[in-house]
DNA sequence: CTGGTTGCAAAACCTTTGCAAAGTC
DNA sequence: GACTTTGCAAAGGTTTTGCAACCAG
């Protein structure tokens, strides 16, 4: 810690939450370490499990209950939403945020970081090894071991950086 | 850009947003500030004002609205939320987050960057300098321009890293 | 059969909006 | 006096919870 960091230190507000992470392939996989963890596979999880591991992107849950494009009989929110919970708990998902609105999921074996420009709003997804020189620097400085999952890296993106004059 | 980034830019579902930043130091001068943008001082703005001017850390809507510690009228929360807004429009004030929860509002002279751990939920802040070389790396590797004004660095800190086995 | 899960409804939570009354310049 | 701004109420968007019916193991 270097002295001008002003380190103000307390417990806050709020609390995102970290959890298992099984890195796992492909959807029968899945329903596998679902049972492997005692939870019953009805075909509302499996839908949710299903719409994930068919998305090349992350989903809203108002997306996965309807279905991503109207296919397959669309399921309850309440219930998706409850899913979700479940299947982050246990590892198989993950969610995170790109700014407001809907939250965003995606199964753990995706475990791709987010840098969001908030000019244009484009979105640039990385791999977690292009983000470790990163990491490495924020360890060494802050003693933090980042993860950019939960929250993007805002910011201007190259061109709008060499169009704000 | 390196090859091993898959970058996925496309729009997203969400976006934050960019504005002007005053650095006004005390509550005269944002005052002067406001009257200076065309706008009213009216008892509700400036108790928005009185409230972030005179707390050491940042405060929710909520907080505001009661007067942070019950002294002053207390004032609607519906015209907290115009007023913050209006006041982060002109410059005066930032929100941020730093986790689930309610946002959090600060004066935009206070500039300080977060660093929140998901374990023990501890909140360190640091001064813009501080993160500098981490915004540098950034550049050089992504093109972005990063700011970590709106939403934190997640992760573990020193303590809670080490205790991980 | 038994207890985990679902669907529906309602609520919770944070934030925004409509509108008449009140306040600022 | 003209036009902003307020307070109250209601609604909006996202997520959570209660509960009886249902279904997986």
């Amino acid at each position: 810690m270097q002295s001008l960091l002003q380190p103000t230190c307390s417990k806050p507000v709020t609390a995102p939450s970290r959890g298992p992470s099984l890195d796992v392939a492909d959807l029968d996989s899945a329903v596998e370490a679902l049972r492997a963890a005692g939870l019953r596979v009805s075909a509302a999880r499996r839908l949710v499990l299903e719409a994930l591991y068919s998305s090349k992107t992350p989903l809203t849950a108002e997306q996965i209950a309807s279905g991503v494009a109207g296919r397959i009989p669309r399921s309850d929110l309440a219930s998706v939403y409850r899913n979700l919970e479940t299947l982050e708990e246990v590892g198989l998902v993950r969610h995170f945020h790109l700014g407001h609105g809907p939250g965003l999921y995606a199964t753990s074996a995706d475990r791709r970081e987010y840098l969001v420009c908030d000019s244009c709003n484009a979105v640039t997804a990385v791999e977690p090894q292009s983000m470790e020189p990163v990491r490495a620097l924020i360890r060494k400085r802050f003693g933090y071991e980042a993860r950019f999952s939960h929250f993007p890296i805002l910011g201007l993106c190259a061109d709008c950086a060499s169009k704000e004059e």
